[in-house]
DNA sequence: TTGACATGCAAGTAAACACTTGCCTATCGT
DNA sequence: ACGATAGGCAAGTGTTTACTTGCATGTCAA
């Protein structure tokens, strides 16, 4: 399984997991249009690329149906984060 | 202010992270010492290129004295990662 | 069946990145 | 003062990465 470190050090990316988040379930066409009216210029293809390391870092699942492509989001992933790290996310601040 | 997802992207910096939420306040050299101990083969200028760009990042500290630069671990700028993805860290699996 | 639509695949390019190399500065012990 | 220690700076190198370009595949509607 890839790396969800690398997955995420990209802004392009990141910008599609919180299309996601507001979204899930996104053809990539229509990710691919709401990305273009939020100001990225990424293209189909650097799009579909990028989802390809989204699906290997296992933040994105994909099922295809017909002659779309559907894309969901999977935010579990990142919990090795929070545990590797311990920020106290519980905790609130002083 | 610098890039925290990039500054994670980095097995090696990942590393000092570690290293550094093991014994926090350690010597450049130090740091250098113990990495090797685990394996790593990273020189100290590459070690100390990694520090700067955690330090744009804000995940690390730094202070001189004397000929020593201690380096001090900072997890409060991973906050923004937990926060941007809810992946509901308090909340137990069923 | 034909054409438009949604996506896949692969080679090429330019920039970013991690690392090395070589030398320089500053601090401490003796 | 001198040598050894701890670290800094900067140019150069090789790899990775993000993106483009061009074409191929598969699906649906008429």
């Amino acid at each position: 399984m890839g790396d969800v470190y690398k997955a995420l050090a990209d802004p392009t990316r990141r910008a599609i997991l919180d299309e996601l988040q507001d979204r899930s379930g996104q053809t990539l066409f229509e990710l691919c249009v709401r990305l273009t009216g939020k100001g990225f210029t990424s293209s189909r293809q650097a799009i579909s690329q990028h989802l390809a390391v989204l699906t290997e870092a296992g933040l994105v699942v994909v099922r295809r149906e017909g002659r779309y492509l559907f894309i969901d989001l999977d935010t579990s992933p990142l919990r090795q984060i929070y545990d590797r790290w311990r920020v106290g996310p519980c905790e609130s601040d002083t």
